[in-house]
DNA sequence: TTGAAAGCGCTAACAG
DNA sequence: CTGTTAGCGCTTTCAA
């Protein structure tokens, strides 16, 4: 293992200098800075990030919290983690908590000690032990928030009004009148607001039926399970809790002779990549996985970096012509840094079309 | 921050004690050690892994190497062996290289000073470049061998030609006398031997005629490529490098009004959750990819603890009735500890069937 | 069996 | 600008 020492020795300066090449390069002058570079790239050195942690009270390791890896929804989004932590120079870690709420919190004990933050996505601790996490270590939180007094822990959500929106507009405008929903998991954040979504933005259209079909595995099963109840609805038109129960439905209506989109369309949600594997194709409707991903390691290394990092923001902002503008943008991007809030998009593909006349 | 010196204080020992219940608990009395644990259950105290691996160099991490973590295949495979290294206490950082060999090769090099060691998952390095590697930082090769001098990487594998000789079987039993092969990527490790075990079943079968297509992209994409060409071959069914390109040829098929397994058979490669996502489901064979992950860390674990562990497995081995057949099973124990061959089982489903008259 | 003490590789005062 | 030095939390001799 190469050292400072070994880099200090060979560049003739000491282990300080190599260090401070390292992590201040501006206060090295450019000669003993090429010196020690050299040294470097000719030993082939690389910091023990460990040593360095144990020194700053860092780690340089963050860790994601996810229910199920082996989830199209939670690869995406930790590729897009991955990514942008390696990029600033993070480690990550994936804890997969296998949907159970007893092994979350166990794991993220285990784990907090050996990192600086934790990303916790579609958490299934309920409200009080998730603020209480969120008190005791420095996270962030997708697609779930802290109602009420916990106003400092970042989160990452996704429109999902928005999205539920979206996706009414798109079959109403298709000439649809009467919807089916087949809901998610009741007491998930997610489904809640996909469902309250959905209703809000039918209450807008004239003379438009919603048929909650109630409560649904998110998975391919649960589709499938839900596939005669909404044929029997008599809707034209069902929009899926997610895109795995939206493939479930597909695959049952084909053993049932049922086509999409002629005798029915389907929209699923989460626009993950199994939208593009069967069909037709689904159209769905969901924001960027992966920008879910880095925008969460994006304001959790910020809070980690802390203040310094926030305040030379606030400082860029506040450096324009107006002085007063820039107070309002500086005030803006810290209220963005705290909670995020992601557009989701709509791809039309060959579910959907007009209903039948 | 609860350490062990808090610890100490606590329960009226010194800190060498505390360390001592932790990592050799028979080596402190018992009255000591019901206290020492009392204090630390109390203050909640979790030992610092980067101090610890500090000082034993080890850091209790490893990384696990896949070119992308957003496929059924390698987040199958990331989840058993999360799984395995949590339970064996150790951290698991991931890195995805977005399937490009200079990534992996940059990304190797950054994460390895931060771990004990790493496990390569269908290396997309080139035979040398992965020897270097290999040589160089203690590893454990999945889909991968070096061939020739290296004996010492551990490596787990699939048994491929059990695989092929699985999928060509039950097409002929099926009736089946002519099918093609949609391949994938050419120089890859898996693609090569698929399409030689799938040669040699065949050869084995009276007038069983074998078409290969092919290289293809490993994706529903490559697979919708494909498609006509498949049916251009005369063929009665179709085995696709992948589940993917399974898929595809299943989603082209649809719209060209081409039924499954009505007019032309289909199996898939790998056995991943995305076979249970069409209609009619997959054919699919494959191993269990949560235990190719899990099989790849225990060999990972086992070679850093070293020999200690090795030894006692010969012993526990060696100290049965016989004395010949204990050391030969110990032979044969070490032996597996190198290279582990993983067999394949096929799932039959929908979208096989007899050739139509 | 237990404690004292050294030191893993690195960073951050503090001097110079 | 650069070097010396004191630890970060932990494990592990070495003595007692």
């Amino acid at each position: 293992m190469v050292t400072v020492h070994d880099v200090a020795a060979r560049s003739g300066v000491s282990i300080a200098t190599v260090s401070r090449t390292i992590r201040t390069p501006h206060r090295v002058t450019e000669p003993t800075r090429v010196r020690v570079l050299e040294a470097i790239s000719e030993l082939g050195y690389r910091p023990n990030r460990a040593a360095a942690g144990l020194r700053r009270g860092r780690t340089g390791t963050i860790a994601l919290v996810v229910p199920d890896i082996d989830n199209p929804y939670f690869s995406s989004l930790t590729k897009g983690a991955q990514a942008s932590s390696r990029a600033r120079g993070y480690g990550l870690v994936v804890v997969d908590t296998t949907e159970l709420a007893e092994v979350e919190l166990e794991e993220i004990e285990a784990v907090a000690p050996q990192i600086d933050g934790l990303i916790l996505v579609s958490s299934r601790l309920d409200e009080a032990a998730l603020a209480d996490i969120a008190a005791a270590h420095r996270c962030v939180l997708v697609n779930r928030t802290l109602e009420g007094r916990d106003d400092a822990t970042p989160t990452v959500t996704v429109d999902e009004a928005a999205a539920a929106r979206a996706a009414v507009e798109h079959l109403a405008g298709l000439g649809h009148r009467h919807i089916a929903y087949v809901g998610g998991p009741a007491r998930s954040w997610s489904q809640t607001r996909r469902l309250r979504g959905i209703r809000d933005a039918a209450a807008v259209q004239a003379g438009f039926e919603v048929t909650d079909l109630g409560g649904f595995e998110p998975t391919a099963q649960g589709g499938r399970a839900a596939a005669q109840d909404a044929l029997d609805s008599g809707a034209t038109a069902v929009i899926a809790y997610n895109d795995l129960a939206a493939m479930g439905l597909l695959a049952r209506w084909a053993e049932l002779g049922v086509r999409v989109p002629d005798d029915v369309s389907l929209v699923g949600f989460d626009n993950t990549y199994v939208a593009e594997l069967s069909a037709p194709h689904l159209t769905s409707v969901g924001a960027d996985l992966r920008e879910v991903g880095e925008t969460a390691v994006e304001l959790l290394i910020e809070r980690i970096d802390g203040a310094a990092s926030r305040g030379a923001a606030a400082r860029g902002a506040a450096s324009g012509v107006e002085g007063a503008d820039g107070d309002a943008e500086a005030a803006t991007v810290a209220a963005l840094e705290l909670h995020r809030e992601l557009g989701a998009q709509l791809q039309v593909r060959g579910s959907t079309g007009r209903p039948r006349p």
